[in-house]
RNA sequence: GUCCCAGUGGCCUAAUGGAUAAGGCGGCAGAUUCCGGAUCUGCUGAUGCGGGUUCGAUUCCUGCCUGGGACGCCA
């Protein structure tokens, strides 16, 4: 379609210099393919638009270019066009099938270097629905811009550093049997302090699994709500961790891979990889993250207020803050979150100047542009943010620390024994490859079929539904289209491009070509916006549209060879259209459900 | 208090300023001698409230209401 219209336009503008032609599409295919709506170029040439209508349409007729235009029609204001058909349907199903897996991708990245960054779950617990959405549209993005030719390395930046992961530390030595006075000696926070590392032999830390964490995390919040002297001990791990204590550096770092590990492996079965996973304390390690704090000190912007604790004056940047301040220190100097946060993000520039995105939750949003004016300060370009909002319980909202969360592993679990029940409920067999696919593709879909800024409430029955708009939908309509070619006995022998295409008359089956060719603009705008949602409507619209064409059009049972050949073109487009979608948000096909 | 995001049938979701607001769930009524009924067909039913801009507003501006998020010592 975008063909004909760069020829339209190209023809109008010959007539009309200096006025931009606006396309749509008629809302009933019956009135045509495409329309001009004219108001606005009445407006500037002073002349009712169905006056300008029959100007365009005269205007197309005479041009011998356009000869794929069949008929126009002026209705109201808008000027319809009708394309021929069967070469309209043959230049759809050909481009498709000859373009196969690159068909969508416009190439924009040509190879060019790309960081995105997302997940970045405080190593804390496993992931919650929550958490999950942030991982699901990162991945997302990463599938589009790989689509599209960019070099992309995917990045977890690991905060394996702070108070509520020295907490967790604290609640792990305490769960598994590290003696209480030890702990309370190292209440000085001084260097030196006797050992309480978890990772060494006979302490603790070895025997923590990744399963226990949550609770653990859970109880020693609740404990710490309590008893203030908690917080007086995290501090001396924390003050020992930056400083360089060795032992306690190894064992926040055996906790937190435990931890990663057992968010990585959740995450990849989902099929979502990680290339580098930065680890937030290695910026105070390495010194980079006091560089920087030098580097911002030489823009005379940072001040150590009363207390003794330095912040970066962020006053000229107009920021919608109570004060324009951003903290960077403790009055111990010891850094906080956003000093480290703006040496990594330094970093993440260098690698990756021109493309550069990272994900990051609402609550983020503020927050972020403090990041991005820091960086200003310092003459480097911010990543894009792409912000989403957060996943709801119908009882209110999520909390890792409250323990009130749908774990994305348990959200996973339920779906695949429920696929697992279905296939059983039809084919009378165990099918664990057919069972996951199924169950995650539900997952994956239940979750990027919101668009980012649109808070979604989780709820059992519709999340888990493998009926109407899900994932599974997604794969029966692929699965009954490898049906159709397996009982067909014969892989398209003819050449697409030889096919009588005019017997492809039904509405239904032009409908459905259309629908596929309007692929690439749909990956148009979700590269555009970062938006998951609009492939995933997408493709759920093409699956929708085959299912109704399914039913009324017999593909085997065709009238005749020509036309059973025709639409065995038609299916086999659809089918290469789909597994690109399922290539962009990561939903395995399944060839037997 | 200030700032950001969202408000669409009973529930969930869609719609570059364009024509009759598109789907899913639920409910009701149907469809299988014929390629997979995890499907399809029909019916039911919606733009929070008030102004404004426009030939035209779910979309833009503005006031209010509701929900979510944020606003120097968490990350």
């Amino acid at each position: 379609m975008d063909q004909y219209r760069k020829k339209i336009e190209q023809s109008l503008a010959s007539a009309y210099p200096d006025t931009e032609i606006v396309f749509t599409e008629p809302p009933d295919p019956t009135m045509g393919d495409i329309s001009i709506p004219c108001f606005t170029l009445a407006k500037t040439l002073r002349r009712n638009p169905s006056v300008i209508a029959s100007d365009l349409a005269e205007v197309i007729s005479k041009d011998p270019e356009l000869h794929f235009v069949k008929k126009t029609e002026n209705s109201g204001g808008y000027l319809n066009i009708f394309i021929d058909k069967p070469l309209l349907v043959k230049d759809i199903i050909t481009a498709i099938l000859s373009q196969g897996p690159a068909y969508g991708s416009s190439s924009s990245g040509r190879s060019a270097r790309a960081i995105v960054e997302h997940t970045s779950i405080n190593p804390n617990a496993s992931p919650h629905v929550g958490r999950a959405r942030n991982a699901l549209i990162g991945d997302c993005i990463v599938r589009l811009l790989r689509f599209e030719g960019y070099e992309v390395e995917v990045h977890y930046f690991v905060n394996d550093i702070g108070k509520q992961i020295a907490m967790l530390l604290l609640g792990a030595m305490q769960k598994s049997g590290h003696p209480d006075p030890a702990i309370s000696s190292c209440r000085s926070g001084l260097p030196g302090s006797p050992d309480f590392s978890v990772n060494s032999e006979g302490s603790g830390g070895k025997n923590i699994r990744f399963e226990d964490l949550l609770d653990i995390y859970v109880a020693i919040n609740k404990k710490a709500a309590e008893d203030p002297d908690i917080e007086k001990q995290v501090f001396s791990l924390l003050y020992a961790l930056e400083n360089g204590d060795s032992q306690i550096r190894g064992s926040f770092r055996t906790l937190v891979n435990t931890c990663i590990d057992g968010q990585s492996a959740i995450f990849e079965k989902l099929g979502i990889k990680y290339d580098v996973f930065d680890y937030e304390s290695d910026y105070i390690y390495k010194g980079t993250a006091a560089a920087v704090l030098e580097m911002l000190r030489q823009t005379g912007k940072l001040e150590e207020d009363e207390e003794g604790r330095l912040a970066l004056n962020q006053s000229e940047y107009s920021l919608p803050l109570k004060a324009p301040y951003l903290v960077l220190t403790r009055k111990d100097k010891t850094s906080l979150y956003p000093l480290r946060d703006i040496a990594y993000t330094m970093d993440k520039i260098r690698s990756a100047p021109d493309m550069n995105i990272v994900v990051l939750g609402e609550d983020q949003k503020l927050y972020f542009r403090q990041i991005a004016a820091a960086l200003d300060l310092l003459g480097y370009k911010a990543p894009e943010p792409v912000h989403y909002s957060f996943v709801l319980l119908a009882e209110g909202k999520m909390a890792t620390r409250k323990g009130n969360v749908v774990l994305l592993e348990d959200f996973m679990n339920e779906a695949v024994s429920k696929a697992t029940a279905e296939i059983r409920k039809r084919r009378d067999c165990s099918d664990p490859a057919a069972a996951s696919a199924i169950g995650f593709g539900a997952v994956k879909y239940a979750i990027l079929r919101a668009s980012n800024d649109k808070n979604v409430t989780f709820d059992w029955d519709s999340a888990l539904s493998f009926e109407g708009e899900s994932g599974p939908y997604l794969q029966y309509s692929l699965a009954r289209i490898n049906s159709i070619f397996k009982r067909s006995g014969e892989v398209l022998q003819a050449d697409p491009e030889k096919i009588d295409y005019a017997v492809l008359s039904d509405p239904l089956e032009i409908e459905l070509a259309k629908e596929a060719a309007a692929f690439p603009s749909a990956v148009r705008s979700a590269l555009k916006s970062y938006s998951p949602h609009i492939i995933a409507g997408y493709v759920y619209g093409l699956t929708k549209k085959f299912s109704v064409f399914y039913h009324e059009c017999p593909v085997l049972n065709a009238e005749s060879d020509e036309l059973r050949m025709a639409r065995l073109c038609l299916i086999e487009a659809v089918r290469q259209v789909i597994l690109n979608c399922f290539g962009l948000l990561g939903i395995e096909p399944v060839d037997i459900m």
